[in-house]
DNA sequence: GCCCTGTATCGACGTTTGTCAATACCGGAG
DNA sequence: CTCCGGTATTGACAAACGTCGATACAGGGC
């Protein structure tokens, strides 16, 4: 048992780099769940929403229409998309106004090697 | 109510596009399952393995050592690395390889605009 | 002050996910 | 053909997720 066919797998405890030089799982949690923010099709479809609407963002109320699901879902969508980094929100007045966060973006893009 | 601060938000039944152009529903399916399928620590973990082992691929007996998981555990996170189309896998004689597909890889780094 | 409206949170529900033990499948060695 | 070992599938379970209705919070207008 245990053929390591090219290189060693020793795996004492989790991690040893076989492949990829030391991979990090305490990164490795913050990148899935950036991965993990984009992994649901509405939050795509909010993502775009408000990636695409510049540097101003995006009121709410002009989200939850398009998006097809209650206001209690989007505002949960919003707030995994913010907790991910890769929105932020803001005041302004009464409303809401949701906007990119071009780092976040280019931080998973970096991801995928 | 419904105070559609900018665009108009028509959405008679899902997509109208406020934001993004034409937002396709059913291809946000398919990225979303791209996304999903490195939503999880231990898929970016083994995605990162397969990846970084080049054209050759790693034999799955390579894998399950430094992924600290069961051997079917593996396996099913192997399956769906290769049903969102990241990976290919290879029997060669007894052990089965597994190895990158770039194409994919590219399409889920274009999704991210 | 009180209402009205937009947004966030709470509670609950059904579905999906990650995990492992047990088992089936499949190819090579004898 | 029969064993043996690597991989995939099945079954079961707890945990997390997506969803909505009800409700709470916050700010502007009166």
């Amino acid at each position: 048992m245990a053929r390591t066919s090219t290189k060693a797998a020793a795996a004492e405890l989790c991690c040893a780099p076989v492949g990829s030089p030391e991979f990090d799982m305490a990164s490795a949690e913050e990148t899935a769940r950036g991965f993990a923010a984009l992994a649901d099709p509405v939050r795509l479809h909010l993502y775009s929403l408000v990636s695409g609407a510049g540097s101003d963002g995006v009121c709410v109320c002009d989200l939850v229409g398009p998006s097809g699901r209650s206001q209690p879902t989007v505002s949960h969508h919003l707030r995994i998309l913010r907790q991910a980094g890769l929105v932020a929100s803001e005041r302004r007045g009464t409303w809401v106004w949701y906007s990119a966060q071009p780092a976040q973006r280019a931080t998973l893009r970096a991801a995928l090697d």
